[in-house]
DNA sequence: TCTATTATTGCAAATAATTTGCAATAAATA
DNA sequence: TATTTATTGCAAATTATTTGCAATAATAGA
């Protein structure tokens, strides 16, 4: 995690009179590389000192409370499959790119789904 | 749920010795004209006759391996929050109506999320 | 540096979502 | 209508996540 981030993190910790612990420091530098969330699990096994489980969920809930982590996740539920169109237009890499330029981002990937009615379905 | 769907569905459930039961028969209906994915148990307590959770789960994985549903999940999972831009430009309005018309779909949403390195981190 | 305060941890138990084994039931075939 | 066997209900097993509580450890103050 970059120093500024992390100074950033901490001060912000004891601002809120909340302790400075590992779990704390070092979660959100094990997922800043990551181009994809990262499952509780795996979160739990990267962790360097063996720990709870609780111990993953706890910090990880305040982190996400504090808008430093988000759980990434579109929502589970059962959907119909009358129509499944496969969109070979995805997305038009003009805009990937200008995107990722604006912001100075790179390894750039997406994840995109529609939802609608279909003809027969209207 | 069209006739020729529902038809469509109960042949291929006899072709592969499978019985037509209310779920099977039901289930796909109440998802068509959704927009959204729908969780479980909505779709539990939207049949009429009441049963087991069981046998929502049950011929829904199967409706699943059928591909004639679909559980609509890009996975849960933690990310890191360092960088979070909000882009207006989402999605072009143009090749969202193109998209649209070329299916013949309306009610079109959709839900885009981007992963990536940002300067800081690469 | 030592002590007091209290936020955080580990552990075990509670909740919630999903799957599975098995006997009873019901859909299909003849 | 009788036979076969896929499907159901029920209860128990799994997995993911949360929570209560006593023990521990991080911070503030002396």
């Amino acid at each position: 995690m970059p120093h500024s981030t992390l100074h950033q993190l901490t001060s912000r910790l004891h601002k809120d009179n909340r302790r400075i612990t590992e779990p704390r420091q070092i979660i959100p530098g094990l997922l800043r590389p990551q181009a994809h969330p990262q499952p509780i699990r795996k979160i739990h096994s990267a962790l360097p000192d063996p720990c709870d489980l609780a111990t993953v969920y706890r910090p990880t809930n305040m982190l996400k409370s504090m808008a430093m982590v988000k759980r990434s996740n579109f929502g589970t539920g059962l959907q119909d499959l009358c129509w499944l169109v496969e969109i070979d237009e995805c997305f038009p890499t003009a805009l990937k790119k200008k995107i990722a330029q604006q912001n100075g981002f790179t390894r750039i990937t997406h994840k995109l789904e529609f939802f609608g009615a279909c003809l027969e379905c209207q």
